[in-house]
DNA sequence: AAGGCGTGGTG
DNA sequence: TCACCAAGCCT
């Protein structure tokens, strides 16, 4: 049964293969290792349409590891801007010049795991998808996938030793790329979290979720916690057409990216008059961020042209506070 | 080991 | 509209 159901998930992504960038076409045993690392380490909880085209600009930019490996962190954080999660691309820094330092990405699943940024997940998919070695590729969509085929009734996070046994069981010894690949796209696109398209699906037959009739109960979500309100005031100092603006500490909340200086967050909003304000979502709590005009520099900082503060690599929360005051002052102006 | 860590798309 | 979710990692 575990074979069959392997070779009917490569056949229906035989058919179905969707053609990314960064993907070789099936039946390659092996992609380009500098590639599949790009695009598994922006991948990492970020979707395949916002992926695609950064990819492409740091492919462009940057097209081997070594040429990236000698690039200027605020370089890569500036070409990060916007992605989220930055200490992937802090990670993505040290791991290149490891890997450019040692010659070369190493080949196993175990040392591929002991590279700054590469966790289970990412090291068992470079070693498949680029080296064809086999590995237990489990992501969010695999277990998903897994979990319905056999119905298991406990959140996933109860429940890791038993989908990496049942995975364990059903990743062949050949195609392994592919077969990761292949039931990766299934979960994306077929075994999707919700509104599963089962009449679609090459493993209806054999799946124990769909014969229940309620194939989208599976798995059971996890009751999640309750996301804090914060308040923040971003300082604006301009001067001669330029914006002065700051680095943030490396570590922690938008570590080591240029930013508006600013107030702590707090649990009140600030009472000064403000030329705008942003409400901002993040992943633990949501933010209203008011932009408060300054006259005098404050910290470590810079000034950066008005004219160019697209291409100062802010992150989306503090690109969104420019513009706020941007169309605010432009409104003005038009009333 | 449970929580910190971004952002954009979607059903 | 808005809660949910994404090719997770780190401490």
């Amino acid at each position: 049964m575990f074979a069959n159901t392997a070779s009917r998930l490569l056949a229906h992504y035989r058919e179905n293969a969707r053609s990314l960038p960064w993907r070789a076409s099936p039946g390659a045993a092996r992609t380009d290792p500098y590639r599949v690392w790009l695009s598994e380490v922006m991948l990492q909880q970020t979707t395949v349409a916002t992926v695609i085209p950064r990819f492409q600009r740091f492919l462009d930019r940057w097209p081997t590891i070594e040429a990236l490996a000698a690039a200027e962190d605020a370089e890569v954080l500036r070409e990060w801007a916007g992605l989220g999660y930055y200490a992937r691309a802090r990670n993505l820094i040290a791991c290149a010049r490891a890997v450019a330092q040692r010659g070369g990405f190493p080949e196993t699943e175990a040392e591929l795991r002991g590279l700054p940024g590469l966790g289970d997940y990412t090291a068992a998919a470079i070693a498949a998808i680029a080296f064809g070695r086999r590995a237990v590729v489990i992501d969010t969509n695999v277990a998903r996938v897994v979990a319905r085929l056999h119905a298991i009734e406990q959140p996933l996070a109860e429940t890791r030793r038993q989908i990496r046994a049942l995975m364990d069981a059903l990743t062949p010894d050949e195609d392994v790329g592919d077969f990761a690949q292949a039931i990766m796209d299934l979960g994306a696109t077929v075994c999707r979290p919700r509104a599963p398209r089962c009449e679609a699906c090459p493993l209806q037959s054999e799946c124990a979720a769909f014969a229940s009739g309620e194939p989208e109960s599976f798995p059971p979500r996890a009751l999640r916690r309750e996301r804090p309100h914060r308040f923040g005031a971003a300082w604006w100092i301009e001067r001669n057409d330029a914006l002065w603006l700051v680095r943030r500490p490396a570590r922690g909340l938008l570590g080591g990216m240029p930013a508006l200086p600013g107030s702590e967050w707090s649990d009140v909003p600030p009472a000064e008059p403000v030329l705008a304000t942003v409400a901002h979502g993040f992943t633990h709590f949501t933010l209203d961020l008011a932009v408060v005009a300054r006259s005098e520099p404050l910290g470590d900082g810079w000034w950066h042209p008005m004219d160019q503060i697209a291409e100062a690599g802010l992150p989306t929360l503090y690109a969104r506070a420019v513009s706020a005051v941007l169309d605010a002052r432009s409104e003005r102006r038009a009333a």
